[in-house]
DNA sequence: TTGAAAGCGCTAACAA
DNA sequence: TTGTTAGCGCTTTCAA
C-alpha cells in the first residue's frame, strides 16, 4: 500500500530502496540493532555486527540521509551558494569544497544565484532545512539576510567581514600593496582601477588597498565602475576608457583583466607596451591569454576547503568562538602583462 | 527536550526553524488544514487559507524539504554528477542544469567524481536516497551501475548511450563531417586525432565520426591517446607527437586543444600555418586563445537544461515512454586556428 | 470545510 | 548486548 505511493503507477519497474527494516529482517535482528552495527559497532557483539554488515551488503542498503535529517537534523550535507557557477573563481572553490565534504562523507548542494539575489535567497530557503550549514562563497545577500541564516545553520563567509559570521578572507592588503609596488618599480606612477559589482564586499577592500599603497608611494589610482565581473564586462570597460589611455590597469578579477586585454588588443594596443594590466585570482585562462597575466595568485581551492571544514568544525563543537576569521595568503605572480611604460608627450 | 537534540550546547543561539505545527498553533487551526492552505489551496476555505498564509509568513515558515520526502519520496532535489567541476565543459552544464532546476523550484545536489570512479559512486551511493532523479553530466561510472541507479531513480545521462537509460546526445557524427570537410577544402589530406580519457563514450563516437568522413573523402585519420582531458593533457600529448608534425590537428575537446596549442607555440610552431587545430564544445576560453580556436559549438548550457527537466518529466510521468535519446544540434565554428596547410617537402 | 491519526526511515531513550 | 518504543515534520487517509 505504501509502497504504492512512492513509485506511482511505474512503481513496478522502479526498485524500493532497501530500508533498515528489509536488513532487520533478513539479518533476524531487531532494526535497532542493525543501527548499531552501522553507526556505532562498539555497541554491538562483534559476531552481530559482522553478521549485519554482510546482509546490509548483500541487500544492498545505504543509509537514507533523509530520515536521520528528520530526527537528529544530521543530514549529511552542506550548502554552497556561489553567485555565477560558470565564473571560473567559484569552479575552483566547489572544487575545493567538494573535496573537503566528499572526504567528510557529505554531500553538496549547490546554490547558483546566477547573479540575482532574488534566486539566491530562493534556493537557499529551499535548501535551508535540508542543510547542516552554510558556505557562502560570493554571495549578494545583505549582512542582515546572511545574519538571519547564521541564526538557523552555522554559516562561513567567502571574501567578506559579516559580524558574528565566521570568515574566509584573502590578505588583499598585501596583493594590492605588491601590486603597486610592482608598478611602481616598473615606472608607473598613477593606475586605474575597474572596479567589479557594487554588492562585492572584496571591490571595495581591493580599491582601497590600491589606494593606501598608493598613497605611501605618492601615486595615484583613478577609480571606475562598476562593472560585471565576466570578460565581456571587461570589454565594456576598455570602451569606457579615456582616449589617453592610463599606463596601468588593474582589475577587480582576471575575467575583468582578460576582457580588457582583448577588446585592447583588438583596438592595436599593445599589452604591456602601450598598457600594463593587472588581475586578481589567477583562474586559469589567466596562463592561457597572451600575453599571460600579472595577477594576484588566490589559494581558491583552499579557500573552498577551509570554508567547508570550518562549518563542520562549528557542526561538531557548537560552543567554540567561531566568528574570528581566517585570512590566508595571497601572493604576485608576474607576467607578461606588466612592463615598462612608454615614455609619452603628455598625461 | 527534543529541542535540545538539535542544537547541541549552543541551541539557545541558533533559532529553530518553525514547524507547520508552531503555524497551527499561532493560526489557532490543525496542523493539517496548515499543510492543505501552503500546498493545496483550492481544498480549505479562502478566507482560512489567507489567514494561515499571513501567519505562516510572520513566522518565516518554509516546508521542510526533509519531512514530505520521507514520506512520498518526493524531496524537491536532483543530484548531478559530473566528472570534474573544474572542467569548463561541466560548468556550463551545470549552469543549465541548475537555472532549470530552480526554475522548477528544485534544490541541485552537486556531485563531483574528481575523476575518480571511487569517489564518483560513494558520492551517488550517499546523495540517492536524497534525490528524486539523477543526472549524469560526464560519468565514468560502467552501463551495469548506471542501470543500477536507474533502476532507483529516473536518471538522464549526457553524451553517452546507455541501454534503457534515456540520453541527451549531441550530433557529433556531423560535427566531425564539418570539421573533415572544412579541413579537406583548405587542404588538408590527413588528421591527427588527439584522444580523450579512455571511458569516455564521446572519444570513441568522435574517432569514429572522423573516421568515417575522412574515409568518404579519401583522407587519412590517425589516432593518439588517451590523454586527460585537461590543457596539461593538450601539453603532453603535443610531447609525443612525431617529429614530423600533421598538418592538422582535432582534439578531443577544446582544453586538450588549448594545451596542445600552447604547446606547440612555445616550442616556436605556427598555428595555424604549420599546424591547424580544431577542438570540441567551445568553452569560454577558446574566444581567448590566440589564435583563437576553431571549434564544435555544443548547446552546453541547454543540454544541463534538457537533461533536468527530462528527469523532471519522467518524475511527473513514470509511465511514458522515456528511454529515446536525444540529440542536440552542434556547428562548427571557424576561427584563427584553422587555415591552408604550407607546402611541404614530404610527408 | 476541518480535524484526528497514522506512518514514512531512522535513532535515542529506556527496558530487559 | 539486545529489543521496544516513541517521535522528528509532514501529508494523507478517514471521520466528523
Amino acid at each position: 500500500m505504501t509502497d504504492l505511493q512512492r513509485g506511482g503507477p511505474d512503481a513496478s519497474t522502479r526498485t524500493k530502496t532497501p530500508t533498515i527494516y528489509d536488513v532487520a529482517k533478513a539479518a533476524s535482528v531487531s532494526p535497532s540493532t542493525v543501527s548499531r552495527a552501522l553507526a556505532r559497532p562498539g555497541r554491538v557483539s562483534a559476531a552481530t555486527a559482522a553478521h549485519v554488515r554482510r546482509v546490509a551488503a548483500e541487500l544492498g542498503y545505504h543509509v537514507n540521509l533523509i530520515a536521520p535529517g528528520l530526527r537528529t537534523g544530521r543530514t549529511s550535507m552542506l550548502a554552497l551558494v556561489v553567485s555565477d557557477v560558470t565564473n571560473p573563481v567559484y569552479t575552483e572553490v566547489i572544487g575545493g569544497a567538494q573535496a573537503a565534504v566528499s572526504e567528510a562523507g557529505y554531500v553538496l548542494v549547490l546554490i547558483d544565484a546566477q547573479e540575482s539575489d532574488l534566486l539566491e535567497h530562493g534556493g537557499l530557503v529551499r535548501a535551508l532545512p535540508a542543510v547542516e550549514g552554510v558556505v557562502l562563497a560570493g554571495t549578494r545577500l545583505s549582512d542582515a539576510a546572511i545574519g538571519e541564516v547564521a541564526g538557523k545553520r552555522p554559516v562561513v563567509v567567502l571574501n567578506r567581514e559579516v559580524a558574528g559570521v565566521p570568515g574566509i578572507l584573502l590578505d588583499s592588503a598585501y596583493g594590492t600593496r605588491a601590486i603597486v609596488e610592482h608598478l611602481w618599480a616598473l615606472g608607473h606612477r598613477s593606475l586605474t582601477y575597474i572596479g567589479g559589482p557594487e554588492a562585492s564586499w572584496a571591490d571595495g577592500v581591493r580599491l582601497r588597498g590600491l589606494r593606501d599603497a598608493a598613497g605611501d608611494l605618492g601615486a595615484v589610482v583613478l577609480g571606475s565602475g562598476p562593472y560585471e565581473p565576466t570578460v565581456a564586462g571587461g570589454r565594456a570597460a576598455a570602451a569606457a576608457l579615456p582616449d589617453v589611455l592610463p599606463t596601468a590597469i588593474v582589475a577587480y578579477n582576471d575575467q575583468l583583466a582578460i576582457g580588457l586585454m582583448l577588446a585592447l588588443q583588438s583596438r592595436g594596443i599593445r599589452v604591456p607596451e602601450d598598457v600594463s594590466i593587472v588581475g586578481h585570482d589567477n583562474i586559469a585562462p589567466a596562463q592561457i591569454v597572451n600575453p599571460a597575466l600579472t595577477t594576484i595568485v588566490a589559494p581558491l581551492h583552499a579557500q573552498g576547503q577551509a570554508a567547508v571544514n570550518a562549518v563542520l568544525a562549528a557542526l561538531k563543537n557548537p560552543g567554540a568562538a567561531s566568528a574570528k576569521p581566517v585570512t590566508l595568503p595571497v601572493r604576485l605572480v608576474v607576467r607578461g602583462s606588466t612592463g615598462r611604460p612608454r615614455a609619452r608627450s603628455a598625461g
